[in-house]
DNA sequence: CCAAATTTACTA
DNA sequence: AGTAAATTTGGT
């Protein structure tokens, strides 16, 4: 007998280990670990994951699977084991790290139907809501108001019965094929045959005589002008027929992509591939810091070392962060690897996305170029795995399972015995100083390509203005060398700093500030909808003209949006032709793109944006950079904010003069003495890194110290305080001496949705027994958890300390 | 004393 | 999570 170890689709803790189910003797052949299933669990069935095959049991009730999900397994043997480790290092479910690994499509979808077995003894309302069907969907029992209580009894008697479904989502595209069904000589008798007023379906049978090959049948309609229904009745009559054929969903237009080949390599990037390709050789699983900066052809690295990964047969894995995931990028590999190359990224829909994993899982590519979760991509044979911009946030995830896409390579890359090569111009402080003590191996490109220098960076004082009596946002400087550029026709990017700015309303009369009932935040004004919305729960109410609070209607707004900046140039600067970019004019799909093109084809002079334009911009005529005031990065209450700003602006500064003409940075500061300021402006990264390493040694902070982050949530505030406060009792218990327990502290945002939070924040060095610590606590609170709306999240060393 | 509401236990 | 069984509640 053979017998699956199962994890089932319950995402609670009770159930976060195997079930044992028997395989079905016709399944026994096929069943293998990594396949989806359904099983049955309790009275109803949910979907699960073989995770093992055993010969026996020791449990002895075992029932059977139900249904296979699966023809090929969607998880490989090494898959499952990165999901367990996941799921212990990030404390979450196995199966909510089985799931991070796939497509949202291969999610099971519940379905529960009710069934008559017998139509004459049935009660009169259930056999009237019935409606003498044999099944009717649950769902629509509902609606229809039908009575619970009479269907429990039916099903006691065995009069009815319920039926639970599982489902997988996954859909195929199919393209519609028409071909001619009969010989050609019989499609031209029935030409003559049919009756004079059927001009279209003779169109369409004249067109077949001379394309007897199958046509897709949207292409039909549109050459012929005709609908669905001419071609339809054709297929009636036997003289046609449809074919259906399965394709790949393709979002890009592959016939466009200019192949290119590999390019001659600077003395630099042959002294940084070296090592790499040494590693790719020997299949040591290496990691290596690229630290290159901004033009100095890190891309060109990447590409040649997956080219000899592929030489080997082997497979590639290449990260980059979710916003640098532009066309322009999926293209630079395309355009090396042709259709060895699979793109998986956000914009794509669930479909797309599917198709494109499923042409890993089918072998049919070799490298795949995607954001966080193709880390997870199911190639078997990896011999290499690069993360560009390692320190970009979006590697980790912020939801269960809290993993850094990072360390999940390191995992991969040990199994596969393959290198890893982490990319960036600013490395986070914790890669570098790893690098430093040897733990990652350290390759540096400091020079750019063809020589071009680094644009100088002008720091303009915006004290010196206010007190020179400039009370807007540009500084003289900045519209004369804006002007300048205008005149000269080159282009511009000014750069509006949104984190820790926003556009809240207040009342001059009384003070008060308009915040959001449910969140301890102030709301935001929109002016596309004149509406006031709040950014961390849904709600949004009309712009008011009159103080909630005093009556008064010296309503005024705050703070800084991309819009008010706008509005403010076209006054000072009436001639210029200005592009913004935020979230509100970037919402449609494609939008992005297209404001970019129409700025590269120079029809307009600045392009005015947020965080958004910071990253991949590269457009020759652009020679000065503006960013309008950095300072509220630099107070955001997060340990890493100096460090932020010196990416931010680095990262913003290679944005000006890649090309031909000499570029130039504008930063608009308060505070031009800060050493994140003073540094990016000089592009010292090496400085940087010492005085922060500095501080961060003095505070206890990463990469000195780990940290580990809790926050308790709950309605009730006294109830999150108290349980908070336990936690931290506990923890204090049972770690070692070295440990540091902050707290409890309210987050920075003390409630969202109507629920209190308060964190503990862990600082530690060596902690073997933290997460097994932290399980127990969770264990303990665990019915809590469950009946009284009790929430406690657990992230280690956290990217976002709200 | 019963039925409804709430809590608890369990899924192989 | 979702369900059925067990226990408490609360109204007569």
């Amino acid at each position: 007998m053979k017998v699956a170890k199962v994890i089932v689709d319950v995402p609670t803790s009770q159930t976060n280990h195997t079930f044992d189910y028997i395989i079905p003797a016709d399944y026994e052949e096929f069943a293998q670990k990594g396949m989806r299933v359904s099983v049955p669990f309790g009275p109803r069935k949910v979907m699960g994951f073989i995770v093992d095959i055993t010969n026996d049991s020791d449990f002895d009730q075992l029932k059977p699977i139900d249904q296979m999900m699966d023809i090929t397994p969607v998880l490989t043997e090494e898959l499952i084991q990165v999901g367990i480790w996941l799921a212990e290092q990030t404390v979450s479910f196995y199966i909510q790290a089985f799931q991070a690994m796939l497509p949202q499509v291969l999610k099971a979808k519940y379905k529960k139907e009710i069934e008559a077995l017998t139509d004459v003894e049935l009660s009169p309302q259930i056999q009237q809501l019935l409606d003498g069907r044999a099944v009717m969907d649950f769902e629509e029992f509902e609606q229809r108001k039908g009575n619970y209580q009479a269907l429990l009894k039916e099903i006691k008697a065995g009069h009815v019965k319920m039926n639970y479904k599982v489902q997988s989502k996954e859909t195929k595209k199919r393209l519609v094929f028409i071909e001619p069904n009969v010989e050609p000589y019989l499609i031209e008798e029935a030409l003559v045959d049919m009756k004079s007023n059927a001009k279209k379906q003779r169109a369409i049978l004249e067109y077949f005589i001379t394309h007897p090959e199958p046509i897709e049948q949207r292409l039909l309609m549109e050459k012929l002008n005709t609908t669905t229904s001419t071609v339809k009745s054709l297929i009636q009559k036997h003289l046609l027929r449809k074919k259906e054929q399965l394709v790949y969903r393709n979002p890009y237009d592959d016939d466009a992509i200019q192949p290119t080949s590999p390019l001659p390599l600077s003395t630099q990037q042959q002294q940084a591939i070296e090592p790499v390709n040494e590693a790719v050789d020997r299949e040591n699983h290496h990691v290596f810091l690229l630290h290159g900066v901004t033009g100095s052809g890190k891309t060109e690295v990447y590409l040649q070392a997956i080219e000899k990964v592929l030489m080997k047969g082997q497979e590639a894995i290449v990260l980059v962060p979710e916003i640098a995931l532009t066309p322009q990028m999926v293209h630079r590999f395309k355009g090396r690897f042709g259709s060895d190359v699979a793109a998986l990224h956000s914009a794509l829909s669930p479909g797309e996305k599917f198709d494109e994993w499923t042409k890993i899982h089918n072998n049919e590519v070799k490298v795949v170029v995607g954001a966080r979760s193709a880390i997870f991509a199911p190639f078997e044979n990896i011999g290499i795995i690069i993360i560009d911009e390692e320190h970009e946030t979006s590697y980790k995830q912020d939801e269960q399972p809290r993993y850094h896409a990072r360390e999940v390579a390191k995992k991969r890359a040990e199994f596969h015995q393959c290198p890893v090569i982490l990319g960036s111009a600013t490395p986070l402080l914790e890669s570098y100083a790893r690098a430093q003590r040897g733990v990652y191996q350290l390759l540096e490109m400091p020079e750019r390509m063809n020589d071009v220098p680094m644009p100088p960076v002008e720091l303009v004082d915006l004290r010196d203005e206010l007190h020179a009596g400039n009370r807007t946002m540009f500084s003289r400087k900045l519209l004369d060398e804006i002007r300048d550029r205008i005149q000269r026709n080159e282009q511009i990017v000014l750069f509006l700093n949104r984190r820790g700015y926003s556009t809240f309303v207040m009342c001059r009369e009384c003070g008060d500030v308009m915040k959001c009932p449910n969140c301890d935040i102030a709301l935001t004004y929109h002016k596309s909808h004149h509406q006031l919305k709040c950014h961390y729960c849904d709600y949004h109410i009309a712009m008011v003209s009159e103080c909630q609070a005093c009556g008064s209607d010296t309503i005024r707004y705050f703070g800084t949006g991309t819009q008010k900046v706008e509005e403010s140039l076209k006054e000072v600067l009436p001639e210029a032709g200005i592009i913004r970019m935020d979230v509100d004019t970037t919402r449609r799909k494609g939008a992005h793109e297209k404001l970019l093109d129409r700025f590269g084809q120079k029809k307009a002079d600045i392009l005015l944006g947020t965080q958004m334009i910071a990253k991949g911009l590269d457009f020759e005529n652009v020679t000065l950079v503006g960013v309008l005031a950095v300072d509220a990065m630099l107070h955001i209450p997060d340990f890493r904010s100096a460090e932020k700003t010196f990416q931010l602006l680095t990262q913003v500064s290679g944005r000006a003069g890649r090309h031909q003409l000499p570029g130039k940075v504008i930063i608009q500061t308060y505070s031009p003495e800060h050493y994140s300021i003073q540094l990016a402006s000089q592009y010292d990264y090496q400085s940087f890194f010492q005085q922060e390493m500095q501080t961060r040694k003095a505070f206890h902070y990463p990469p000195y110290y780990f940290l580990s982050l809790l926050t308790v949530s709950h309605p009730n505030q006294v109830k999150v305080m108290e349980v908070t406060k336990m936690i931290r009792k506990l923890l204090g218990k049972h770690l070692s001496d070295q440990a540091t327990i902050l707290g409890p502290t309210p987050s920075p945002i003390v409630r969202i949705n109507n629920r209190y939070r308060y964190q503990c924040m862990i600082k530690y060095r060596h902690e073997p027994n933290q997460r097994m610590i932290i399980r127990k606590i969770l264990q303990h609170y665990h019915e809590e958890i469950q009946q009284h709306d009790l929430r406690i999240q657990v992230d280690f060393e956290p990217y976002q300390l709200m």
